[in-house]
DNA sequence: CGCTGTTTACAGATTC
DNA sequence: GAATCTGTAAACAGCG
């Protein structure tokens, strides 16, 4: 049984508002594309740049694109959700709503803007109409909440997967439960799935040379080890970080599926959407209609992909010979809809909730990407939650050294372009832009009040809270209060 | 007992 | 087609 319910971590009423989207379009109106603005960043002047030199310079964000195949048949950018590649939707100021609050993930309810989702794929996509040749895929997908939606799984490898994790949770070193508490918080897909997952994740922090595992202090309560990301091998992760990995078009959740076909009683409740007075009320046949609809309409917009195409709807999991682990997957689903496993454990113990504090809902893609083109990110900052001690950052063999302007402006193009010409040509945006979305704190509260200071000051937090570490437990808590 | 972590094996997808 | 990456499955041991 799902054992998630209480892993709603968000406080009620913690949405985002409709209002603050729109705000944050219109702010993103005055952002112009050329990055030529000075309010513009240097990223953003460094990305539109290069833009016109290589498709692979964007090529990781393109990666939202790949799973689109959930269509809300939403207005044209222009209207209410005003897409924006440089500007900023600051939905992280909000505390993202809870994905369990109303979960219309398992009834196929229509994608909400904003969070963990592709929106900030959509925004790009109407920048690059004006960079012909850009969009590759020559669609226009729309809003895949991977927040929310449980039916489309997450076109991220776990090993990025863990990565966001860890940055998410601005430590330097996660432990396991944290990393599938976080993961299952942003990605409904996990809450829903077969557990499996999380022997993979085990299985890679295991075998990937960039997670370092970090055994617990004698003296520290709790299970496991901590784990954090091998500087030496983190450029190697970023380059890794959105990189395309073919998915099956569509891979609903074999779990869900599961539960959906048994009834509704069946349906946790943590899943039941809680909107529109249906309190308490489960997945009802409307809501299976619901779900009917998405289906249906996923499939249509299928249709313009050849890959996508053959995408089906339940009972579609990777279909054909395509799909990994199609084989074996098949007696693993027959054991799941025999005994639908759901990890037991309440996945935290005690002492790692406040752990988790700082995880919760900071997932902001939007945020993500506009500070990753707005040069809020920089490579020199090091990013004032960077796990990535700064000091070590090391892009293709070069040498990435702080620099002490604390603003990642013109400095950060001024980084790029060092390092371009230091490294010779090889380095690409790609790595810069991923690389920056490592260095990125998920934006939110901690934008206001005190963390101003801890992040428009050179301080790292890392060796902050590395230092708050050593000196106790205590101190690293208060630290993170602070933020 | 359940979670954590390691290891092995295999297969599909991608890259060169 | 080989190498590599990634995902999946499973067995096993250690630990709390």
């Amino acid at each position: 049984m799902l054992s998630l319910s209480c892993a709603d971590p968000w406080p009620e009423g913690s949405v985002v508002l409709e209002e603050e989207v729109v705000t944050a379009a219109a702010q993103s109106e005055e952002l112009d594309l050329e990055g030529s603005s000075a309010s513009a960043s240097c990223c953003s002047n460094v990305s539109s740049v290069n833009l016109d030199d290589s498709l692979t310079s964007l090529q990781w964000l393109q990666e939202f694109s790949i799973l689109n195949a959930s269509v809300t048949h939403q207005a044209p950018p222009s209207t209410h959700h005003q897409p924006h590649f440089f500007g900023h939707q600051r939905l992280g100021s909000e505390a993202p709503a809870s994905p369990l609050a109303g979960d219309p993930a398992s009834m196929g309810m229509p994608l909400t803007p904003g969070k963990p989702t592709a929106a900030a794929y959509s925004r790009m996509q109407q920048s690059l109409t004006a960079l012909p040749g850009l969009v590759a895929h020559g669609h226009c997908p729309d809003e895949v909440d991977y927040k929310t939606n449980a039916h489309i799984k997450p076109p991220y490898s776990y090993a990025t997967l863990i990565c966001m994790a860890m940055q998410a949770s601005k430590k330097t070193k996660i432990t396991l439960s944290c990393i599938y508490k976080w993961i299952t918080d942003n990605f409904c897909y996990f809450r829903h799935a077969d557990p499996t997952w999380q022997n993979s994740i085990r299985h890679n922090l295991s075998l990937n040379k960039c997670f370092i595992k970090v055994p617990r202090q004698k003296d520290e309560p709790g299970k496991g080890g901590f784990w954090k990301i091998d500087p030496q091998y983190a450029e190697r992760l970023l380059n890794g970080a959105y990189k395309k990995r073919r998915m099956p078009p569509v891979q609903i959740n074999p779990a869900l599926q599961n539960r959906l076909k048994a009834g509704p009683q069946l349906i946790p409740r943590s899943l039941c959407n809680t909107t529109g007075g249906q309190s308490g009320l489960c997945v009802n046949p409307e809501a299976q209609q619901l779900l009917m609809e998405f289906e249906e309409a996923t499939g249509a917009d299928q249709n313009w992909d050849p890959r996508l195409a053959e995408g089906t709807m339940l009972g579609a999991w990777p279909v054909g010979k395509g799909g990994p682990g199609h084989k074996r997957k098949l007696a693993s689903r027959t054991a799941m809809a025999k005994a639908p496993r759901r990890s037991s454990s309440p996945l935290l113990s005690l002492d790692e909730h406040r752990e988790l504090g700082s995880l919760k809902g900071n997932f902001d893609w939007d945020a993500l990407l506009d500070s990753a083109l707005n040069g809020e990110l920089s490579l020199d900052e090091g990013g004032p939650l960077s796990p990535i001690p700064q000091e070590d950052l090391m892009v293709r063999g070069t040498h990435i050294c702080p620099l002490e302007a604390p603003t990642g402006t013109a400095d950060s193009s001024h980084v790029l372009a060092e390092t371009q010409r230091s490294s010779g040509t090889d380095f690409d945006e790609e790595t810069f832009l991923a690389t920056a979305f490592l260095q990125s704190p998920w934006s939110e509260e901690e934008d206001q009040g005190p963390t101003n200071f801890l992040c428009s000051s050179t301080v790292n937090l890392d060796q902050l809270f590395d230092l708050g570490d050593s000196l106790g437990g205590d101190l690293s808590s208060k630290i993170e209060c602070l933020l």
